[in-house]
DNA sequence: GCTTTAAAAAGTAAAGT
DNA sequence: ACTTTACTTTCAAAAGC
């Protein structure tokens, strides 16, 4: 009928009229984040189900697009922070984080659980340190995790202690207030989990 | 290793009622202004909230009265603990004057309870293996598990202890804790605990 | 969806000493 | 650095916006 084609084509332009303005949206986050193409283009597939599933409804559109983001960062392996993505959109990390749970529980999409060393990366580069000491990092949090001392644990604190530990073997030494700041944690729970690294681990630190 | 020593762990929980929260139907509608008038210690705020906020001492829970004759009643930590702070919440309204006539249909809305099953959980493996889960450390330490049946959610921590919400009846946080259990050694995401040598000074 | 209540778990945070 | 307080997560109901 008539009638019908009516309402499909309404409800189309709708999702069209939605689509364009979420991926305006998407550019713009994803460019103040500095994002490659094929982290927005993944980000761009996850929001496009989300509106197919009429998960928008009744929700920012911002905070949508900052959730399938953030999705799409987790399962490229993209470092990226809730606050990170939040704070370039009018929605707080709680409005955030709740329409990522949405994401999670409602589509398809696989996000493998974090892993501190995907900090490593980000947190070493941005703080200009060699090759050699992510990787020491990445071999101590490594370590960390075969004896379960990473579970529950802030992956970014974990990675922040890490490379503070690594920074100081290889004398690349860089203060826990740097690397807290980077990588977006404090400075009391970079020191409390390098505490527990080292000592769990038993790696000797030589002075301060 | 030839000889098969017994894998299994041991089941030894612990398993406590943290807090038990109830509707309790009166049938009377009810004047919460009065109420705020003679009634000492109470807290009503109609424009913040439609419920009166009365505190009881012992025992120790909270009730939200509302002018329909409906309450809420948390913190109760056992069903007789519940019906016992029932009863003394209408006492004391009926002390002061506050006319309350039928008897009160009191019933269980959510269980919270809390469990240590003395195991280590490897929250990797389990968000791996494990439906219905989900587990993000950035936000909360523990992974939380939808169970459908007995219908509860459980918050699971590393450390073997867990947060089991969301029973109507204290039978099904107890099926709830042997179930997951059964589940985390079945797929081989619990080890024992080291050693428990805390006799030391 | 929000507002209010209570309670536990473990991690993180902030404020005050 | 230490302690205290407080916030993150889960759940359910109430009446009304």
């Amino acid at each position: 009928r008539w009638r019908k084609w009516q309402v499909r084509a309404r409800i189309q332009s709708s999702i069209d009229r939605n689509l364009a303005q979420a991926m305006n949206e998407l550019e713009r986050i994803g460019n103040l984040l500095g994002l490659p193409k094929s982290v927005k283009d993944e980000a761009a597939l996850i929001y496009r189900k989300a509106v197919e599933k009429g998960l928008v409804r009744g929700r920012s559109i911002e905070s949508v697009v900052a959730a399938s983001i953030y999705a799409s960062c987790r399962r490229m392996k993209i470092a990226r922070t809730l606050d990170e993505i939040a704070q370039y959109t009018k929605a707080n990390r709680k409005e955030v984080a709740r329409c990522y749970r949405l994401l999670l529980r409602e589509l398809d999409v696989e996000v493998p659980v974090s892993d501190p060393k995907d900090y490593v990366t980000r947190i070493g580069s941005l703080l200009g340190l060699s090759g050699a000491t992510m990787k020491l990092a990445a071999e101590i949090l490594e370590k960390a995790k075969n004896v379960g001392l990473t579970a529950g644990k802030d992956p970014a604190g974990l990675a922040a202690a890490a490379i503070y530990i690594a920074a100081l073997l290889n004398d690349e030494r860089r203060t826990q207030k740097e690397i807290a700041q980077v990588a977006g944690v404090t400075e009391v729970t970079v020191r409390n989990r390098y505490k527990e690294l080292t000592q769990e681990l038993k790696i000797p630190i030589q002075n301060q | 290793m030839v000889s098969v020593i017994s894998n299994s762990i041991a089941y030894k929980p612990i398993i406590s009622i943290e807090n038990i929260v109830a509707t309790v139907t009166l049938d009377e509608s009810l004047d919460l202004y009065a109420m705020e008038r003679s009634v000492p210690n109470v807290e009503y705020d109609p424009d913040q909230f439609p419920g009166l906020i009365f505190r009881l001492e012992t025992p120790k829970v909270t009730s939200l009265i509302f002018k329909s004759g409906k309450m809420v009643v948390t913190g109760a930590k056992s069903t007789e603990e519940l019906i016992k702070a029932v009863k003394r919440i209408i006492k004391t309204l009926k002390k002061y004057s506050i006319k309350i006539t039928g008897k009160p249909k009191i019933q269980i809305q959510n269980i919270v309870a809390s469990a240590n099953l003395h195991v280590h959980v490897n929250l990797d493996k389990a968000a791996f293996l494990l439906e219905n889960n989900m587990y993000e450390p950035e936000q909360f330490p523990g992974l939380i598990y939808r169970m459908d049946d007995p219908r509860v959610v459980l918050l699971i921590f590393s450390s073997g202890k867990m947060v089991i919400t969301g029973a109507k009846r204290e039978e099904e946080v107890y099926k709830a804790v042997k179930k997951i259990f059964d589940k985390l050694e079945e797929l081989d995401c619990v080890r024992p605990i080291e050693e428990e040598d805390e006799i030391e000074i």
